[in-house]
DNA sequence: TATTATACTGTATATAATCACAGTAATCAA
DNA sequence: TTGATTACTGTGATTATATACAGTATAATA
């Protein structure tokens, strides 16, 4: 799918703006006259230059025949056990998508993951619970952060960091720090938690 | 806002389910053509009922100008601190609204209830968290319920119930249970527990 | 009992809207 | 320098659509 000009793009969120408000698609006068043509025809030719690159759809013959090919939202990635090798987002890791509803947490979440085991449940993160991981946030000394070390991926809390020495702090008594000198041990860091979610069923 | 009749609720519906599945509203014709109509003016009727009970809006003049007059969804209320008296969801106690997202928690959720105190923490549940509330769902003995004991709204496990006896738990080994006789005292369930959602920020 | 609302058929028409055809002009790649 | 793409103006035919007007019939309401 070839990318749009600036005025195709223009007229895209047109229709896409007049979608949300209006609740119906524009027709080619009222794309005109929105954007100063004096023809309705080159609102025409720009909407089948933008058909051409795949990003509407036009109904022949229908008034206000425009649909747009959005490729549907598929919602958040749950993550369940991590198949070893791979990257965490791979297809085969992904449990289920849950939609997206924005504002539920503050920062923006990447996918979820599944918790197994115990090694944090003096934070009030148990086994089961879903925790929202996002990607970009900084990794910060106290913050819990899901790093991959070698092939496994653990959440665990960031207790120091230095060039030769990386200390996770399990958040659970019977177990002890791990510590990482990654000038030897590969150590990645996925992401950072910025939420929780648990389900009662 | 009067009652839509069997037939207007079909058409309200159609023309949902077009705008649902076309992405556009349908035409006088188009609804017509669906319904087994042979005059368009049937359809027309129809709208005009529709209209003068406020469910949907006719632009006049435009080709699909039919426009849902849905009463935009508020989201499932937070609820923080309750006043003393009044009920639950009282418009005081909203603290703000989150967008309702299906199939994030597999209940229903009513609404969401700021979590104070640490008397459920030894089940993960900690101050400033969110519990998803169901109000329907049946209370028993062993699952997390939220009980209004006179003013007071308090979350716990509920340990049993017989008609003298209550007994509320808390999970948390500094607490003591609460054990209500309803012949005194009043004790209402207003949910009980279907989930969690917890904001690292 | 008259009136209003519901639920249609059937016809007609003004206009809303698509869409083809004919141009102009600028930019960019082959 | 030829062709393709972008970005328009201008005109007009054709068809899609809204919508008025004239009916028929039934059930509920005042």
């Amino acid at each position: 799918m070839k990318g749009l000009t600036d005025r195709q793009q223009e007229i895209l969120d047109l229709i896409k703006s007049n979608l949300e408000n209006n609740g119906l698609p524009p027709t080619r006068a009222d794309i005109a006259r929105t954007l100063g043509f004096k023809s309705p025809n080159a609102a025409e030719q720009h909407l089948r230059a933008i058909e051409k690159k795949g990003f509407i759809s036009i109904l022949a013959g229908a008034s206000r025949g425009i649909i747009l090919n959005t490729e549907e939202d598929l919602g958040i990635p749950v993550i369940g056990l991590v198949a070893a090798g791979g990257p965490i987002l791979a297809q085969e890791n992904i449990e289920k998508r849950i939609p997206q509803a924005q504002n539920i947490l503050s920062n923006k979440v990447d996918y979820y993951l599944r918790v197994k085991g115990d090694s944090m449940v003096d934070v009030g993160i148990y086994e089961n619970d879903l925790i929202g991981v996002n990607k970009k946030n900084p990794v910060k000394v106290g913050s819990i952060v899901i790093a991959r070390i070698g092939e496994e991926v653990t959440v665990k809390t960031l207790e120091s960091i230095s060039s030769n020495q990386v200390v996770l702090k399990a958040e659970n008594s019977e177990y002890s720090n791990i510590e990482i000198n990654p000038e030897k041990d590969e150590i990645v860091f996925e992401g950072t938690c910025v939420g929780l979610l648990r389900d009662f069923s």
